[in-house]
DNA sequence: TCGCAGATCTTACGTCGTAAGTTGAGTCTT
DNA sequence: AAGACTCAACTTACGACGTAAGATCTGCGA
């Protein structure tokens, strides 16, 4: 896709392009050359609005204020504050999906020194809908810290037990079977719960799996109280024990 | 550091070599031609057991078998099964702890298109302490995918709220603390806590809490039953609610 | 009309991964 | 013991990358 319209260059136009080639061909592929291309000028005319690392970084900014808006974007404002979980499932899940339109996103992000600012109005608006219900700022704060991870993409299809055919078992799957038989069995179980989905492991389903065992444990802490949140742990932890 | 008594190459020697040069200088500095000089050799030399492709993913496996090591050693085998809860989590802090040793790791782990097969064994720790202590093979395999990233060390500080110094307030601060009044609110309320700690976030107690809110989590689907853990959700999320 | 300032292009350098071909030290035959 | 075969290690070379330095072009106020 090379040349259009002759257009002034904009840093904004740059990081533009930047993206284009990384949705098309990964990121590797954003060079300043191929950028340049896309946008029918020389690599050297990028190096007045970024040179390499500022392009990354923009690219991480992009990113990550495309997760912000569509977190933000098409939500009820949550009629009752007691439902501050489905608000927060949902942007959870918004952000998700914008990260697998852009599958490079996560390992470059995962690369940059720090998050992107574009992330902030996103942790506002978690913030105070946890606040808003009742959560205190110390939980809200543990809440940014371990949504985060899902929100900027930290959680992928890192686990695929046996990706090869379970059929034709090669000798070292075989010695692998016998030396961590649970985990067979578990591929076993996998596979005979798998019909019917993708692919072994429903990865979607995983995800929601986890954010809500967070959600829930957060809301057991702010119904403890806020009040020594920290400290008070131990207290959840026995009380989901009972 | 160059040179050392003149020993034939292998596969380990330079997979070592490249470990070296990752921790001391970071994982931009891994490239042929400087791991072929820790090695005292040409850097084609290396080409007889890896390239580039193969020499990231030795990497991964190195720093992930080293997790498992450390995850796997230096534990009591738990002597009630009950307390699976524990032996996890000592595990995944441990896990921690090879990942901070190594900070460059997170993202080339996350580079790499599958996760070395070096987790397994540390995969199979765990499924056979929750399913010894009767979870089930399905909550088990939920497990995993809940704490993988944890263990492969996504899970690090991509938060410091204001990192710059409170005082001297920047306008561009200021604008944002209006604009986001929640988050300045919450910086506020983390300053004040983080008198004594280190840094502005406490990640270690961060991580522990976000590993403990799991752990719990998964306890309390195991109660349920682990007859059908897919549907338990809700049942458990009501439970929590009550 | 001129000249200046900023945007863009040209040229060039050092480093990267690695293809292709060469050297040299064992080892195995006869 | 001598020649042939093997294969680890080396040499050379190429194209792509990021970017430093300087030349050129363009538009606008004087």
């Amino acid at each position: 896709m090379p040349a259009r319209a002759k257009e002034p260059l904009s840093r904004d136009r740059v990081l533009a392009a930047a993206l284009e080639v990384a949705d098309a061909e990964g990121v590797p592929a954003v060079t300043m050359r191929r950028v340049a291309e896309v946008l029918d000028c020389e690599a050297m005319s990028l190096y007045h609005y970024v040179d390499k690392k500022a392009l990354l970084a923009g690219l991480t900014e992009a990113v990550v204020g495309e997760i912000a808006v569509a977190a933000l974007d098409d939500l009820p404002p949550a009629a009752d504050p007691a439902d501050w979980r489905d608000v927060v499932r949902r942007r959870c899940l918004a952000a998700r999906e914008v990260m697998l339109r852009h599958p490079w996103a996560p390992p470059l992000v995962a690369t940059q020194p720090q998050p992107p600012p574009t992330v902030y109005p996103l942790f506002e608006a978690l913030v105070a809908t946890m606040v808003d219900a009742g959560c205190g700022y110390e939980l809200a704060h543990r809440a940014i810290h371990s949504l985060g991870p899902m929100l900027l993409g930290f959680t992928q299809e890192l686990f695929e037990p046996t990706a090869d055919d379970e059929g034709a078992a090669s000798p070292q799957a075989e010695a692998m079977a016998l030396a961590m038989p649970y985990l067979a069995r578990l591929a076993e179980v996998a596979v005979h719960e798998a019909e019917g989905t993708i692919g072994l492991c429903d990865t979607q389903a995983e995800f929601e799996f986890t954010l809500g065992l967070v959600l829930d444990g957060l809301e057991a802490h702010r119904r403890v109280g806020a009040a020594s949140a920290v400290g008070a742990a131990s207290a959840v932890g026995a009380a989901s024990a009972v």
